[in-house]
DNA sequence: AAAAGCCCCTGGATGC
DNA sequence: TGCATCCAGGGGCTTT
């Protein structure tokens, strides 16, 4: 479900709203993608600072440590005084004196693990990979272009691995190569200044708007206090395999690079 | 170092 | 209606 934008979005509706509270209880269901990492006992009591986010994780700064939050492919987080009681796909709730955070994943893909600190040896490994964030100023062109120029293969899948830029998933890779021209097959390395110019600014636009917007819709998002969001661009080509090119009528194609679709019109994207 | 595959898990859509 | 198959917005891990 969740690309940068929603991850985002998700952020910004609960980090007010937590900041500032003491945990009272925390209830773990059944086992997400790791342990936690420590006894919840250890939590009550803490104080929540903050809520930042890196890449596709949101970091819960505690008073002592912080906790590292993924959603995976079909995490949802709620926050409110007031929950409904918890259902089969609720695996993490944390009750806090300002609000219950909960953490709803069916696939379970998801993970909440504690750390001691941002250099904690677990958030280094989580953490320690990431590329570049797109939305601040140190995704800059050049090291962009750097990151790129070092991989041989496609751009598309280099877009995916989160090691040059993070945050850009299925969805809006697919969508960000449509809209800077590029065949999401050509090899990362093979692109052009000026081609990689296109995307830098393809991927600051899409997700920028995307995040202003409440996040994407092209599915079931909805933020931690439940709003839905509405992106007011429809996908161009995710999804549309068969359907006409929005632009020139071509039709959509599909096709699967590492275990994923991708969906690109041969017209527009024709290298 | 980088690339390619595998796998974790559940639910919804589709097809017979 | 029932059952099998395929697909899904992620990403760490292992093997080449």
């Amino acid at each position: 479900m969740p690309e940068l934008p929603e991850v985002e979005v998700t952020r910004l509706s609960f980090a007010q709203g937590i900041a500032g509270s003491r945990v009272v209880c925390v209830r773990m269901g059944k086992a997400l993608r790791w342990p936690l990492g420590c006894p919840v006992s250890e939590l009550v009591g803490r104080v929540v600072r903050a809520v930042r986010r890196r890449g596709k994780y949101l970091l819960i700064d505690l008073d002592q440590g912080l906790l590292l939050l993924h959603l995976g492919m079909s995490g949802r987080l709620s926050f409110a005084e007031h929950l409904a009681p918890a259902g089969a796909h609720d695996h993490f709730e944390m009750k806090t004196t300002q609000g219950t955070l909960r953490l709803t994943d069916p696939r379970r893909f998801g993970a909440v693990v504690f750390a001691d600190s941002d250099s904690a040896p677990i958030a280094q490994k989580l953490l320690g990979k990431l590329g570049m964030e797109p939305l601040s100023d140190d995704f800059d062109l050049s090291r962009f272009h750097a990151g790129l120029k070092r991989r041989k293969s496609s751009i598309k899948e280099v877009l995916l691995a989160g090691d040059v830029v993070v945050g850009v998933g299925n969805i809006y890779a697919c969508e960000v190569l449509f809209l800077a021209g590029i065949r999401p097959t050509r090899s990362a390395a093979g692109l052009g200044r000026g081609r990689i110019a296109k995307l830098h600014a393809a991927i600051r636009d899409v997700l920028a708007r995307a995040v202003a917007s409440g996040g994407s819709t092209l599915r079931d998002f909805s933020s931690a206090k439940g709003e839905s969001g509405y992106f007011q661009l429809e996908a161009m080509v995710y999804g549309r395999a068969g359907q006409a090119c929005r632009v020139c009528a071509t039709p959509i194609e599909s096709i699967r690079q590492g275990q994923r679709s991708t969906f690109f019109c041969p017209h527009c994207q024709k290298s």
